[in-house]
RNA sequence: GUGGGUAUAGCGUAGUUGGUUAACGCGUCAGUUUGUGGCACUGAAGACCGUGGGUUCGAAUCCCACUACCCACCCCA
């Protein structure tokens, strides 16, 4: 206590036995559901080529430009800890050769990733994503399973307030024409544009849709709208997927004003919006990326995917009707009374344990009395007292709990598996009384 | 990077015309209760009142600065 404490990183958590339940409820739904729709896992590292980030998420992006962690390693490298999880794991995809076997690829990955930004509510700067890609497919059919399976997981979770914003920004070609036609639009008021919409009028004049000052987002309300410079192909992609979301009874709205802040987007965009978690709403957000392999070295492969931040899903599921599944709690707890007590309770804990069952006995020292209420606190289902008279005797009573009911077991090798017994008959009549309910 | 708010035991809070030893609830530990927990009662530990200055006989309380955290802008998941 001397020394000055040292806290944890700005922008950090811990996240302690209390709330980590809730974290794994959540992490067990992505993780099923994904599975459910035949995407397996791929883990990738924490940090990768700082290259990698500036090809794939852009250059030009704020990630990038301002937001990334990069470190210059021993000798040259430079590394960046991973801001996202898609450019890592289509590099990984193609570095592995996995561009050879039989498409689609589905893949779903749950990893830290790291901006440097200024916290807030639902924005850390090492955050957790759970994302989903699909590698090899051009049907809009993909797109509609990914919404469908992003959908799904929000729904398993038990975030119920979402919506499904959905937009198309089009391929290089069409985009180009469009860009153009926004930036005649806008030129228009540069005199009434904000200073960042203005520089933005050069670099990307999309965001400025994007823009919350109430001046620009006037402006932007009649200005040229993507899905009316479309060609063709993009038009009939994004025609398709509303179409099989309106056979699958998905809603959505076309918001014309989504707009991703990563390059690698083409065609297909979509959010998952949630109202009522704070400024940070985007839950879940998505796309087609049909360049990116091929930006990044691979063969031309059309893809997909979408990232969800697990903080925000918590909170969302806090404020929803989401229901967290509890650390198993302990089985039994072995009293002792005496040292010859105690190495018995350690030995019995062990054969306890070894046939699956969680058990635990007093390695603090204290009293009876204390074990008891400790066991009482850790909620053990059952508990048994062990001194001296029971060693000698050979019979110890494990009693239950709940119910104060009393059973005799033989303090041999046949414990365990008599306990077990015990414990299985427990836990059968507790499901049937709550099926009676 | 720019704003706004907050800062008192592990957690949640009370504490303003400045006045002895900073209070309460929860939690923790122990005892009542060396062969049985929950309830109850008793007690204990735990706070340099965010940090540093200033005003004052006297500051948790008033003033200034700093820091941290939270929220929002921005950006995004």
């Amino acid at each position: 206590m001397a020394e000055p404490s040292i806290k944890r990183p700005k922008g950090t958590q811990d996240i302690t036995p209390k709330e980590v339940n809730k974290w794994q409820t959540v992490e067990v739904a992505c993780k099923t559901t994904a599975e459910d729709y035949g995407f397996s896992e791929i883990r990738t590292p924490t940090f990768e080529d700082t290259k990698l980030f500036v090809r794939s998420v852009g250059d030009a992006t704020d990630v990038v430009q301002k937001e990334m962690y990069t470190v210059t390693s021993k000798g040259d490298s430079e590394f960046t800890l991973k801001p996202e999880g898609t450019a890592g794991v289509i590099r990984a995809v193609i570095e592995n050769g996995m561009l050879n076997e039989a498409f689609p690829q589905k893949l779903f990955y749950l990893t830290q990733c790291f901006r440097h930004e200024k916290p807030q509510a639902g924005r850390l700067r090492e955050f957790h994503q759970f994302g989903c890609e699909i590698i090899g497919t051009k049907s809009p059919a993909a797109d509609a399973d990914l919404i469908m399976l992003a959908a799904d997981v929000l729904e398993r979770i038990g975030i119920v307030e979402t919506k499904l914003n959905i937009n198309s920004i089009g391929c290089p070609n069409c985009r180009a024409e469009y860009i153009k036609a926004l930036r005649e639009y806008f030129s228009q008021y540069t005199d009434t544009l904000c200073e960042t919409c203005i520089s933005r009028l050069e670099k990307n004049p999309m965001r400025i849709l994007d823009c919350k000052s109430p001046i620009c987002s006037e402006v932007a309300k009649n200005a040229p709208v993507i899905l009316d410079y479309l060609c063709d192909e993009c038009k009939e992609h994004f025609d398709a997927l509303k179409g099989i979301l309106d056979a699958m009874e998905i809603e959505y709205r076309v918001n014309p004003r989504i707009v991703r802040g990563l390059d690698y987007y083409t065609k297909t965009v979509f959010e998952f919006i949630c109202d009522n978690i704070g400024a940070q709403a985007t839950v879940c957000g998505g796309g087609r990326y049909d360049g990116l392999i091929r930006e990044l070295g691979g063969a031309d492969t059309p893809a997909l995917g979408f990232a969800m931040g697990i903080e925000r899903l918590l909170i969302a599921a806090k404020r929803g009707r989401a229901e967290f599944i509890d650390r198993a709690s302990c089985d039994i707890y072995l009293a002792s009374i005496g040292q010859d007590a105690l190495l018995k309770t350690a030995q019995l804990a062990r054969s306890v344990r070894d046939i699956g069952f969680i058990a635990e006995y007093d390695i603090v020292g204290r009293s009876l009395n204390a074990q008891m209420k400790y066991a009482n606190k850790i909620k053990a289902k059952f508990s048994a007292v062990i001194g001296d008279d029971d060693i000698k005797k050979g019979i110890i009573k494990v009693k239950n709990m709940e119910t104060g009911k009393i059973d005799n077991l033989r303090l041999d090798d046949s414990f365990a598996e008599k306990f077990g017994d015990i414990l299985t008959d427990y836990i059968l009549n507790d499901d049937l009384d709550f099926d009676c309910l």
